[in-house]
DNA sequence: GGTTGACTGATAGTTACTCTCAAGATTAAT
DNA sequence: ATTAATCTTGAGAGTAACTATCAGTCAACC
């Protein structure tokens, strides 16, 4: 059983937000002890990796509660957090798309600034004026 | 020469965003036409480009705009240029290998949810109490 | 027995949008 | 020529999701 401390640590997430995804009702299931501190489980973890994962691709926290609420419910509710789950993915594969682009995009700079700096050469920008994309784009 | 209607079709950005950047300083270079509307040049899209490809990674508003002040400024800037970069770079690959972990788990969780359509299964959870996380775990 | 340290909830503050709206200009239709 | 529709503008209010501050509780150590 860990504390909401450890739990931060291990996974990466401030307390202040686990308090705050607590207080938002994504941990229905998280046990207190005697003096109220919260005790997460083992399973616990799980259940705070699969928030983490659909908050990480920018699910909202009203979908992220309505998931968590569906799972309580049981059975009846497969269909609809399977559909979660699949625009969560297809959600997440655009972003690793956009995300490989602005890749592409910061190697070209990282670059275009090398070599400016290894061949001491000019920043042939005008402020205002007359700047090239492909000369310097920024 | 683009309005911020066309920009924003183009570079798929809304217009208050666009708004709200150029308002924070990220377009100091944008023209006004007689009727005080932005219009936009090809070069001043690419502007645009490196400020959405900072964004999407995450960079702060205020690095972003002093990204921009450093432009201006010229070539005596371009090693804090090359360097917000750098970090800009790693932030975002950083994030790569975040999101490749998380659509695993999607991708896992959708094959499960799949299973379990498929063969018209028992959602083995019961509230609050004894869910597994690898029979169900969400 | 007093201080330290972790926890609590309440509440205020921050970032980055996002939306609403009134005012001014342009075009299209009456 | 006037009206209506459409677009732009800035100002300002609203929102989501944290993030930080604070006062208060409680067990543990010196």
């Amino acid at each position: 059983m860990y504390t909401i401390k450890e739990v931060a640590q291990m996974m990466d997430i401030s307390e202040h937000t686990l308090r705050f995804w607590a207080k938002s009702g994504f941990f229905p299931f998280v046990k207190r002890n005697e003096n109220n501190i919260r005790m997460f489980s083992d399973n616990d973890l799980e259940w705070v990796k699969i928030v983490k994962c659909l908050r990480s691709v920018g699910t909202e926290n009203k979908l992220v509660k309505r998931y968590i609420d569906l799972c309580i419910v049981g059975d009846s509710t497969i269909p609809e957090r399977y559909e979660i789950i699949q625009t969560t993915k297809a959600k997440a594969q655009e972003q690793m798309k956009e995300l490989t682009q602005q890749l592409s995009l910061l190697d070209y700079k990282e670059k275009f600034y090398q070599n400016l700096i290894k061949n001491n050469l000019e920043d042939s920008w005008n402020p205002m004026n007359k700047m090239q994309p492909e000369d310097e784009a920024v």
